[in-house]
DNA sequence: CCGTATCCAAGAGGATACTG
DNA sequence: CAGTATCCTCTTGGATACGG
């Protein structure tokens, strides 16, 4: 489990090491969309392991953008959130993603414009 | 060198290929001061390896963020600045940097707020 | 001053099999 | 359905030495 460090020279720094790597803001940006399954995530991210959602997940669990609520029901259900810090981050993503948009145009870049941008833009 | 590829499922993704890993935000967010030295940069990452450096910033030259002016002069001098697609990431480097902010108070940790913050601030 | 080249360690990420 | 548990690969990043 990644652990955070105590103190940080630049907020930039705490915040890569919060949603650095291959999928965090992934996970966040899907789940802007609202309350999401586990299985319903994986869905959403065509190449991910069920081994790194869950890792990805419970390390944002940890650091607090992210609520997981499991219901005792058979078969199980466990449901994922933005907790309220998690929300404050969208803006932030939201921008990241139009910036992408407008870069990979320049850069002759296709981008099969996904789920999450519609919704968004609409 | 990081290729990027010629087509991605979502903004998001491309984002992370351009700016991910453990140091170019953190170089773009240095050079939103201005123009910069090789060393001068050098002195602002505390821990960056001069490796890492020339690596992160060819990467960043290649993918048009950064530009990279050499003066044919002895001792060599060469400068960094953002291109213009490198500036329209300021704004959103920016809202990261407030949040990261922010959620370090919520989490206890020090934060030795950094030069380029309090310019921003100011 | 501003790099390159080489080698190496650590960890992120993935494949696969199994479980309450 | 929603996970664990292993094992393994590959990339990232760091140390060090050398060069124009």
């Amino acid at each position: 489990m990644k652990e955070l460090k105590s103190d940080y020279q630049c907020a930039i720094d705490l915040v890569i090491d919060v949603i650095g790597g291959k999928w965090k803001v992934l996970i966040l940006w899907n789940l802007n969309e609202g309350v999401k399954r586990f299985n319903e995530l994986k869905r959403s991210l065509p190449n991910i392991t069920q081994k790194m959602l869950t890792q990805q997940l419970r390390e944002l669990e940890e650091h607090g953008l992210v609520e997981r609520t499991v219901y005792q029901e058979v078969p199980p259900r466990v449901e994922y959130a933005t907790t309220e810090m998690g929300k404050k981050l969208q803006s932030t993503l939201f921008e990241m993603c139009k910036w992408g948009d407008e870069y990979a145009q320049t850069q002759g870049i296709t981008m099969n414009r996904c789920w999450t941008t519609y919704n968004f833009m609409d």
